[in-house]
DNA sequence: ATAATATGGTGAT
DNA sequence: TCACCCTATTATC
């Protein structure tokens, strides 16, 4: 269950474990048998994240997946297990192999239908090419709340619920507030925040965003409670307050009224 | 055994 | 704003 951070992770993982390999390609459960035909025996190029989507780049191919909800990778070395569950797409490399379960997207994309895709894709914090202009000048402009805003995905591309909710609340910003409300500063706070937690997240495959000193430690003990501020937690750690939670974009989102105030 | 839940997104209304 | 899609895991009875 992906943000964007995950993405990333799994294309640089990818990117690392299959491309410029010669690949075998199939489609256990069938719903994917001509793609998976068509990619059958050829080379990945490379593999690209934007946002929470990847793009597998195959000779003369692209394969678009999308994680969605519940959507997952698993990965193997020899010998292959049986496929587990409804196994969308198998690929075999020398060494590794992954399989991939639940996606909601696993089709093969032409070039306008991924130019399409990128269009319609914000600025991507863990991406080099990204611009956080674009970002401030939707935000800004937007009468939207801001906790709706950063779950749009043609704003910022790649923040999903949780970090929704513990951007905002390390920043002190209400999820209600609008977003022509934020100043600038407020802004380049909210997008440089955003940047190194998910920088973090795919350092280590998770989300982090407590204790930025334990980080740097290799075996930290932190579970998952440990490792959030906010999220689906009963209480604000910092002053005792009941958290709050209420939808925002079809999803639940959790503030403190007393650290992060409506004006 | 069955229900509820989930870090997402689309398309109709 | 709502219904719906996709699947696995966890919670509840």
């Amino acid at each position: 269950m992906p943000e964007g951070h995950t993405i990333h992770r799994l294309a640089d993982d990818h990117n690392r474990d299959f491309s410029g390999q010669q690949l075998l390609v199939c489609s256990p459960q069938g719903r994917f048998e001509d793609g998976s035909k068509k990619l059958n025996g050829q080379t990945l190029r490379s593999v690209e994240a934007i946002g929470k989507h990847l793009l597998y780049r195959w000779e003369k191919h692209t394969l678009h997946v999308h994680l969605g909800l519940y959507g997952k990778f698993r990965r193997h070395s020899m010998p292959l297990p049986e496929p587990r569950g409804q196994v969308r797409l198998r690929v075999i490399g020398e060494t590794l192999a992954f399989d991939l379960n639940g996606p909601t997207a696993c089709e093969l994309l032409t070039a306008s239908e991924i130019k399409t895709l990128k269009n319609r894709l914000g600025a991507d914090p863990l991406r080099t090419d990204t611009d956080p202009d674009s970002a401030w000048r939707k935000i800004s402009r937007s009468r939207s709340s801001i906790g709706g805003l950063l779950m749009d995905q043609s704003v910022i591309a790649g923040v999903g619920n949780i970090y929704r909710s513990e951007i905002l609340y390390l920043l002190g910003i209400h999820p209600s507030r609008q977003g022509n409300t934020l100043s600038e500063s407020e802004f380049m706070a909210l997008w440089e925040l955003t940047v190194s937690l998910l920088k973090i997240g795919k350092r280590y495959n998770r989300i982090i965003t407590t204790h930025p000193d334990e980080i740097g430690k290799p075996r930290t003990r932190m579970n998952r409670d440990e490792r959030l501020w906010i999220y689906k937690k009963p209480a604000c750690i910092r002053c005792g307050t009941p958290i709050q939670s209420w939808k925002i974009a079809a999803r639940t989102v959790y503030a403190c009224p007393t650290c992060q105030p409506q004006t």
